[in-house]
DNA sequence: TCAATTGGTTTCATCTTGAAACCAATTGGA
DNA sequence: TCCAATTGGTTTCAAGATGAAACCAATTGA
């Protein structure tokens, strides 16, 4: 779906991650799926999305490789599940999620936290050099793939 | 703009970070600022969207806090600058960038580098708890907020 | 000074979304 | 075992969002 535009053949990695899960539900799915939810009801009673944009984005995903089908287990239903793919979209989500609890929630409001399991330490995203040493944003500069034989 | 549904009221903030940059070209948007990008034509031809569009989006995106207009330096013109607000979305950027440059390009095809501006080595996103130790996502579970009085 | 560029807005056709109705297959309970 | 409810969708249709193009005032540049 989303034909508007594409940016598939966009030399930005960001760009052609946003051609696969840009649109407002597709994340919001994912977030549900890393979240242990597998079935097209409980996606539908979490999100509130209407049931055809629902089969459409999960047939999406599915297509893309985000999301997979697994016969059942219990049951004669199917499940979705992340693939392995999907399940490196784990970054996008913390980093949203930290965005959000930064900007987005008044002094005191409640929010939902991402923490370690075993010990219950809060999780946060780092941003480092491929050796480890943290950086700020303003250090970090974008390369540009040569186009024709400019910088 | 958007009108579609809300996710405002939600307590999980990924779900509020989405209500305000989760269409197809805010986070683009974003990512030409960060590129350096402030004027309206600038981002017109680098991002091939449609004027109008381009207008509401910088106009919301403004009044979200996510973009300032400044007067000027050389021009009677505005200029779009990210706030500090804005700024802190560079980690859900470099998340982006990571997952497309894993599994959106082929190998051998070329993209985009995000480097170290004095070094030139590459930046890259780490998950870690907030004792500094680095984790696998399998390790992180949501605790939700308590509603009533459920965990 | 005059043409081109910038930074939009308006209009309109097309595409996407959302709500509701509908449906077959599955499941759960009496 | 039988029937009702639930699941996992699809179809239809109205409303909303998007994109292209035309248009326009202000700015800039030669």
């Amino acid at each position: 779906m989303v034909k508007r535009k594409s940016h598939k053949g966009d030399y930005c990695p960001s760009a052609r991650s946003l051609d696969v899960i840009g649109d407002w539900w597709s994340l919001l799915i994912v977030r549900d799926a890393f979240d242990g939810l597998t079935r097209f009801s409980e996606f539908q009673r979490s999100l509130g999305i209407a049931k055809n944009i629902l089969a459409s984005r999960l047939r999406t995903l599915t297509e893309r490789g985000i999301l997979e089908t697994v016969p059942a287990a219990d049951s004669a239903r199917q499940q979705y599940r992340l693939t392995r793919m999907g399940r490196d979209l784990f970054p996008v989500m913390v980093a949203l999620r930290q965005f959000g609890e930064r900007h987005l929630f008044a002094p005191g409001e409640k929010h939902s936290h991402l923490v370690e399991r075993d010990t219950g330490k809060a999780v946060r995203l780092d941003i480092r050099t491929e050796d480890g040493r943290p950086i700020s944003p303003d250090e970090a500069v974008i390369v540009k793939v040569p186009e024709t034989d400019e910088a």
